[in-house]
RNA sequence: CGGGGUGUAGCGCAGUCCGGUUAGCGCAUCUGCUUUGGGAGCAGAGGGUCCCAGGUUCGAAUCCUGGUACCCCGACCA
């Protein structure tokens, strides 16, 4: 197979779409809408949940798992979240099929008609709060900190892999507090949770803010976000957290006693991120040859690839490459040593590289005969030759290295794609020629912000936290404003 | 739900306008030999309800009618 990844300039979309299925991250399911994750997909899925869980439980957060179908009824309770929900549900009508009149077919029994239909979770919150109902009494029985891992079905008219499916996997946190202070501070504490593993881990710079009234959760008193920048211009949602208030605790009649013997309704947070991370990582950092992954992430790390030409040569490579093979994964260096033989080198090169894997070591006799080993880096595509001594530290520097470097690339790219701008004409021009995010002021009127995701196709990202105070006047209306805001196109 | 496009071998496609041998090509697979420092070469082999149903015709992948699935572009959204 030739390289066959086109110019993402061309068409960013198909790119995509291409790179997932080429570099073995995902397919198509027969369901609409829906995907199958790969075992390599998935093992990065993996690796980006391991990261999430271990911070979950730094800040005192405990897995538990809700039931996947909510009562219909449980829906209806919170005005905003159906209003924001209700029309991208899957709905359980009937629990039986049954074999037709002619024997071929199975059909829904119709008496097997459910009294009261079940929704497919879309998020959980009420049937969480449903449930908590029966866990919260006292305040001593605050903070309720869950999370749940768990897959949700949102019915959506247009899909991607990735950054919308129909289904898709997440995570989602469920906090019941005592003050508005704690749920507060919970709902931040968990932004920055979610910024440090898409930095750190990821390597995908994101700015966090808070989202305007028009673009906040259904049921949210406030939605913080953190919002990434794609290499075509465009922005990420990548993840939020929500300050839900006492909106939930009152719908679903959930009252503590405080500590001065009265009642009062829990404080109440959720947050969450999905599989759409997976869309950030890889529209991040790929590059026309592939994925490109962060080495804290990469579930594989190094590659060894041997050049021979007769068993003997294989034989003499493979005993030289094993005491490297032994010295990486005694440093947690994760390592495979592909001496399959029905690939020719320059097969395996193109397939890894697809494939995103950090660093890659190629060994023939030439480097045998000089103690050497060809290292190649899957960032900038380098070669080098180093010496087989000390070369397991030298990966290692490598590979902290890499991390470093490609945060620091995308987080260039995206620091030189956010653009001030005074004037509605240069807002449209810069969208329309530069892309990226735009800092502009707005008048804090949600009809201004229709008007221009209307006339532009730009939204607010967010609110940035600190943002400089400025006077100025609105783009669009020209009405004074106090700050610039976020826009972007987004997906 | 609107607008466009496509259903032919495991994958990617040509053939369809203008009906006519045994439906073809690339990749992949299998066998053999030669190869191996950037997606190897040669020789051979296997693999098809041409999306479904009906119609026209001596004859349909090709024409007509209806259905269906998927993709892309919008509207909706994380």
């Amino acid at each position: 197979m030739a390289k066959e990844l086109t110019s993402r300039a061309e068409n960013y979309s198909q790119w995509y779409n291409d790179l997932v299925v080429k570099a073995d991250l995902a397919e198509q399911s027969a369901v609409r809408g829906c995907m199958v994750i790969k075992p390599y997909g998935y093992a990065i899925w993996e690796k980006i949940q391991r990261s999430l869980d271990d911070k979950f439980k730094e800040t005192g957060h405990v897995n538990a798992y809700f039931p996947l179908l909510i009562p219909k009824s449980f829906f209806s309770r919170e005005a905003d979240h159906v209003k924001g929900f209700a029309k991208e549900c899957a709905i359980v009508t009937h629990y039986r099929l049954k074999t037709n009149e002619a024997g071929n077919a199975v059909e829904v029994d119709p008496e097997a008609k459910l009294e009261e239909e079940l929704i497919i979770r879309p998020t959980s919150e009420t049937i969480i709060w449903n449930t908590y109902k029966n866990w919260i009494q006292s305040y001593r029985d605050l903070p309720v900190k869950c999370n749940q891992w768990a897959n949700v079905l949102r019915w959506e008219m247009r899909t991607r892999p990735f950054l919308r499916t129909a289904e898709f996997l997440w995570q989602e946190g469920h906090t019941a507090h005592e003050t508005r202070e704690e749920a507060e501070a919970e709902a931040q504490t968990m932004l920055k949770v979610y910024a440090d593993v898409a930095e750190k881990i990821m390597a995908v710079p994101v700015i966090c803010g808070v989202k305007s009234a028009n673009e906040r959760f259904a049921g949210a008193i406030d939605t913080f976000t953190i919002e990434a920048l794609m290499q075509d211009g465009k922005a990420l949602q990548s993840g939020t957290s929500h300050f839900l208030g006492q909106n939930f605790a009152k719908a679903f009649d959930v009252q503590y006693a405080t500590r001065d013997g009265k009642l009062d309704y829990p404080w109440a947070t959720s947050w969450g991120v999905s599989t759409r991370l997976m869309g950030a990582l890889i529209m991040t950092h790929s590059d026309d040859n592939g994925l490109v992954l962060p080495p804290r992430l990469a579930p594989l790390q190094v590659v060894i690839v041997p050049v021979y030409k007769s068993k003997e040569e294989l034989a003499a490579i493979a005993a030289k490459v094993n005491e490297i093979v032994d010295k990486l994964k005694a440093k947690g260096v994760s390592v495979k040593f592909d001496d399959s033989d029905n690939k020719k080198p320059g097969w395996k090169f193109a397939e890894y590289e697809l494939k995103g894997v950090p660093v890659r070591l190629a060994v023939g006799p030439r480097d045998l005969a000089k103690n050497e080993v060809e290292l190649h880096r899957r960032d900038t595509m380098e070669k080098q030759q180093v010496s087989m001594d000390g070369i397991d530290e030298k990966i290692v520097a490598l590979l902290d290295d890499i991390q470093e470097n490609i945060f620091q690339k995308a987080k260039k790219y995206r620091d030189e794609h956010i653009t001030k701008v005074d004037t509605y004409d240069e807002f449209k021009r810069v969208l329309d020629e530069k892309g990226g995010f735009v800092l502009a002021h707005w008048d804090g009127t949600t009809e201004t912000e229709e008007r221009i995701k209307e006339e532009t196709k730009a939204t607010i990202r967010c609110i940035p936290f600190g943002n400089p105070q400025e006077e100025g006047k609105c783009i669009l209306t020209g009405k004074p404003s106090t700050q610039r805001v976020l826009f972007a196109r987004s997906y």
